[in-house]
DNA sequence: CATGGTGCTCAT
DNA sequence: ATGAGCAG
């Protein structure tokens, strides 16, 4: 639920939400011109009532065709339309070449400020500094001769109604004029630099989008949505009484569901005005203090969400729904499609580590269930979470194990198996894996490579094992690439470090990715005294409050001289009689004191993401340091 | 159990 | 870790 955040109405950023025009519908248009300026639709599927529409163009909406609309129904109102299916891949729908063009506009859209990626197709921007910048350019008295971009005077400007023939002259002097508030002046700015970047998106992509900008998200959101498609509007502080006072609640982001009811419903309350007539306290009470304080300041305009610098998802997802008659209804079918569910999970995973060079560090596994007999069956079938192991296999794996441990609860709490055996009465409806908790792979790292004079050591190193050659040695030729080639490598356990198993009978599989660090003797951040020598820093367990790895309470700072021959480990077998490892949680913080001062930061940064975001996690990370005296 | 496929935030 | 809610 909505979260409040100091803000205030003197808020003076400049924010703005743009957002793709019916978005698919474009990124189909652009590969067959000729569906532009005609109805059309993206539909998924089509087997059953003509499939589902996702996206509509602007001339199929005139005719009242609406997403999740069937496509024999928007082809019953709309003959003419144009249906244009999401390509399929591994039987189900493959929105990639969606996700590919909503890459693009956000590259472009980051140009100006702090950009963060709210979809598939919509961003916010914080353009504070620009605008600031922008209007230092234009001293007092000098505003009316900026340059205005001929475009820019297609604005909507929230309070100033007129669409007249005098409008693009009244947008112009609103802009310019020299006499406004300093905050309008700022926004006026923010029209500008939006303009300019729409324009270089409707360049770059052939994508036209509409946009928003306002003093903060929640503003700048409503306001994009005001004048669709390919237009802007501006809300400045003065319009934002008027503009909220009769908007329908359900319209601000976050009512439009079982909240946005409950205001309605028990309080009476339809319109932003109405909301605003109850006190901070009133609303506490009746929805939480979070909720509460929310509520009472976006009925005013409040709104201190920042706007955050991020440019890429935080999850990647795959999933299916089996309705109707296709239901699954045995272990096989499940795991037929969770093994096309894992390679297009694998796939997208793949793409983020060789484009992003980031890693995802937890796979769960989601799924709903009915019991065919069953009268009431209500129940959820409960969703299963582990670390991710990278490659296809083990995700497929590692995700049946996921959903038999479900199935297992599921069906326990059916309980029954004395004769009426309801063990196959089960049936899946929808399955979905995803993978979340992605992190970067440190930057400044260097290839393993570079550490071992004959490339035999590497490869002596990268054993293939069992599980391994499963996939056909994919995996292995992945790694080995993936060392050769990429600055930083990741090393999944199957590749030598010890797999942690989960305790209790129906837990997952608790194995986790070891990411290794390395550096080159040249690009590390502190001098390498001996080639080939890098001691490592262990670590498990929770994190600390100071975010540093859970230490032990011994605290005695020993450093323990690894026992090479003895371990079975991989990154174990790779040290060698004269190199050193830390297990932290056999030390204190005196591992980070004793490192030379200009690297200490480091690693405590280096250590902080990753141990604050895997509890129960085992990881090792190498480093390489001067060899103690 | 016929929009479906995604993706994010927050409570517990 | 898991579930609920919300939105594109
Ligand atoms: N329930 C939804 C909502 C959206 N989308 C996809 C298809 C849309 O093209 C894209 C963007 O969603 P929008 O809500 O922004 O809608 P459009 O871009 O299609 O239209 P508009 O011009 O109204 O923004 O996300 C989807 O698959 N399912």
């Amino acid at each position: 639920m909505p979260v409040a955040k100091a803000g205030s109405s003197s808020d003076s950023r400049v924010i703005a939400h743009v957002d793709l025009d019916c978005f698919y519908v474009q990124v189909e248009q652009r590969k067959r011109p000729e569906l532009r300026g005609v109805p059309a639709a993206v539909v998924q599927y089509n087997s059953w009532k003509g499939g589902g529409l996702i996206a509509v163009s602007y001339e199929a909406r005139a005719y009242g065709v609406t997403r999740s609309m069937r496509g024999d129904e928007a082809k019953a109102i709309c003959p003419n339309i144009h249906l244009v299916q999401v390509p399929v891949a591994r039987g189900k729908a493959d929105l990639s070449t969606y996700r590919e063009a909503g890459s693009e506009v956000v590259s472009i859209l980051a140009r100006r400020g702090r950009c963060e990626r709210a979809s598939i197709d919509e961003v916010y921007l914080d353009l504070t500094d620009a605008a600031e910048a922008l209007l230092a350019e234009y001293p007092p008295g000098q505003l009316e001769k900026k340059p205005i971009d001929e475009e820019a005077l297609n604005s909507h400007i929230s309070g100033l109604n007129s669409m007249g023939d005098d409008h693009n002259q009244r947008v112009k002097e609103w802009i310019s004029r020299g006499d406004a508030d300093r905050r309008d002046k700022l926004l006026a700015c923010g029209v500008l630099i939006v303009t300019d970047l729409r324009k270089q998106v409707l360049q770059d992509t052939q994508f036209t989008c509409s946009a928003g900008i306002a003093h903060n998200k929640m503003l700048a959101k409503l306001a994009s949505g005001m004048h669709k498609p390919a237009q802007q509007t501006v809300v400045p502080q003065s319009a934002v009484k008027e503009f909220l006072e009769l908007l329908p609640i359900k319209k601000m982001k976050q009512l439009g569901g079982k909240l946005g009811n409950q205001l309605q419903n028990e309080l009476g309350i339809r319109t932003v005005g109405d909301l605003s007539k109850y006190t901070e306290q009133k609303l506490q009470e009746k929805f939480g203090m979070n909720n509460g304080t929310w509520l009472w300041n976006i009925a005013r305009g409040i709104n201190g969400e920042e706007v955050e610098s991020r440019l890429l998802p935080k999850s990647h997802g795959s999933g299916k729904r089996f309705p109707g008659p296709q239901s699954l209804r045995i272990v096989q079918s499940v795991e037929h499609w969770i093994n096309k569910l894992s390679e297009d999970l694998c796939e997208r995973l793949n793409s983020d580590l060789e484009q992003n060079k980031r890693i995802a560090q937890t796979l769960t596994l989601h799924a709903t269930a009915f019991i065919s007999n069953g009268t009431d069956s209500t129940k959820k079938f409960p969703s299963k979470s582990c670390p991710l192991r990278y490659g296809q296999f083990k995700v497929q794996e590692d995700a049946m194990t996921l959903f038999r441990s479900g199935l297992r609860e599921y069906l326990g709490f059916f309980g029954v198996n004395a004769f009426g055996n309801k063990q196959n009465e089960w049936r899946i409806t929808t399955l979905s894996l995803s993978a979340s908790k992605i992190v970067c792979i440190p930057s400044g790292t260097s290839s393993i490579l570079k550490y071992f004079t004959e490339d035999s050591d590497i490869t002596a190193s990268i054993k293939p094992t069992e599980e391994s050659e499963r996939d056909g040695g994919s995996k292995l030729t992945e790694v080995k690439t993936l060392i050769q080639e990429q600055d930083a490598c990741v090393l999944d356990d199957n590749l030598g470090t010890r797999a942690l198993e989960n305790t209790g009978e129906a837990a997952p599989i608790q194995r986790m990715p070891t990411i290794l660090r390395f550096f080159s003797p040249g690009d590390a951040p502190f001098p390498i005294k001996k080639q080939g020598c890098f001691k490592s820093l262990h670590f498990s367990g929770a994190p600390s409050s100071s975010g540093l790895p859970q230490l032990n309470q011994r605290g005695d700072g020993a450093i323990k001289r690894s026992a090479c021959a003895n371990s079975g480990s991989r990154a174990e077998k790779h040290l060698r009689a004269d190199e050193w490892k830390y297990d932290v949680d056999e030390i204190d913080h005196s591992v980070i004191d004793e490192l030379p001062p200009e690297i200490q930061e480091e690693v405590r940064d280096w250590l902080h993401p990753r141990s604050r975001q895997v509890k129960q996690r085992k990881g090792i990370a190498a480093y390489f340091l001067p060899k103690p005296s």
